[in-house]
DNA sequence: CCACTCGTTTTTGTATGCAAAGTAGTGAGC
DNA sequence: GCTCACTACTTTGCATACAAAAACGAGTGG
């Protein structure tokens, strides 16, 4: 009946932490959303109101308020009186992503190449280059964070803000799968020379051989992603 | 002060009109939801909880959880300790949405001349026509309503269900900017021929032709808006 | 053995209560 | 006259209380 080991044992509030969003339901989407992300909550996964309320140490009212924020970003789904579950993660959902992912970025990279300024763009190149040393170590962790990292800088530096929002949401939805288990060394090397291309675009501010960079980037990682929901349905425990 | 008169001096509750969404909240989203695009709750209003929940006919709880919804869709700001207001209106803000929703509608495009069933194609094709009858009656609320469906449905035939839902929150903001206001006869005219052009391209699946059927319509889409957020600065009292 | 019913428990949905942050308005001091 | 401080009031944020709905389970009947 798909239920729910917390997997942690003892609470584990919302710290006050620095100068933090001072809204309780803000930090509890955070938090929130990283466990999704993350997979600690796995799709389909109820979140019942009381436990999640004494595991994250608040009421519930803070609580709804979060799952409904979560809800319109549609990594939770509410079920009317039955309260919320985790959302599936349809493969074929998340391959209409990937089409959407596709089209920002190639917006993005368009932008970029016209508008941004050196400074930006010298910074993902910089991140492009801690990337590669983690590459060089083999420390695939690291590897995938500064990938996440370059992207997201990508979308960022094309100064279009609502662009970015929906690019990190889609992304959020996707991470789900985590399909950097799934990376052969091959592949790898592979991802690492397509960064190499698009850094080249970049630095020639080519906009029309960056997109098809992307392009190609996203089209492997749509590989990657897709064998991991197709091997990951243990996670799936229905 | 910008401050707010609900404009209806009775209350307005929430029907538990027919199969609709039977949880409250949810009521409370939609409704505000087109509140805020239909302009009766402008840019910079603040949202009074008490007030509103009044007004809607509901506690404070439910209406914070539509609020936080909201926020998530980007619709209202929340101030933390100071409460919700109505997203403000920057053209620079609306602009960049076009730029995505040019992407979005491309890419729609696309898969809508590759996938879409001829049925979905068909009932685009009746939507244009019932919209060409109003405006050769010149009924311009009843054209925007068949334009606005006419759009909707050519993203939704994409048959890709992420792109169409951030397609429509996108557009929602884009609609808070009651730019048919603007709309010139010749304008108004042009449009329309667009609009044939496009059912031309959409017919014979011709995707390219489409895709760029609709980069132009959408660019003179942005002149008309963009007119009126110059215009129409009036309404943000500050 | 299965299906169904009824009563109990759990969980959700909404309303309300209370404390803290914010806001406004008055008056004192410079 | 202006600014600042203090107070009274309003509003928000979170917790709790209560009612309705759903889930659960025992027991009954087929």
């Amino acid at each position: 009946m798909m239920t729910l080991d917390y997997e942690q044992a003892d609470t584990d509030e919302i710290s006050p932490g620095s100068p933090g969003p001072q809204l309780l339901h803000t930090a509890v989407v955070d938090r929130l959303r990283d466990m999704i992300v993350q997979g600690e909550l796995g799709p389909g996964i109820k979140l019942n109101e009381r436990v999640l309320g004494t595991v994250l140490g608040t009421s519930r009212t803070p609580l709804r308020e979060a799952l409904k924020y979560l809800a319109s970003e549609g990594l939770v789904d509410l079920l009317p009186n039955r309260g919320a579950i985790v959302a599936p993660l349809d493969p074929e959902r998340v391959k209409q992503m990937f089409a959407v992912m596709g089209a920002l970025e190639a917006l993005a990279g368009e932008l970029v190449c016209r508008d941004a300024s050196d400074a930006d763009i010298n910074e993902i190149r910089a991140l492009h280059y801690q990337m590669l040393a983690h590459h060089a170590r083999r420390e695939l962790g690291d590897y995938f964070r500064l990938n996440q990292a370059i992207h997201l800088k990508l979308v960022e530096a094309s100064g279009n803000a609502p662009l970015a929002a929906v690019y990190r949401s889609l992304n959020a939805h996707v991470r789900r799968a985590r399909y950097m288990a799934n990376l052969s060394q091959e592949r790898w090397d592979t991802a690492v020379k397509e960064h190499e291309q698009m850094m080249d675009a970049l630095a020639r501010r080519d906009g029309l051989t960056l997109q098809a960079n992307l392009r190609d980037h996203l089209a492997n990682k749509l590989v990657l992603v897709m064998e991991a929901l197709g091997a990951g349905r243990a996670h799936a425990r229905s």
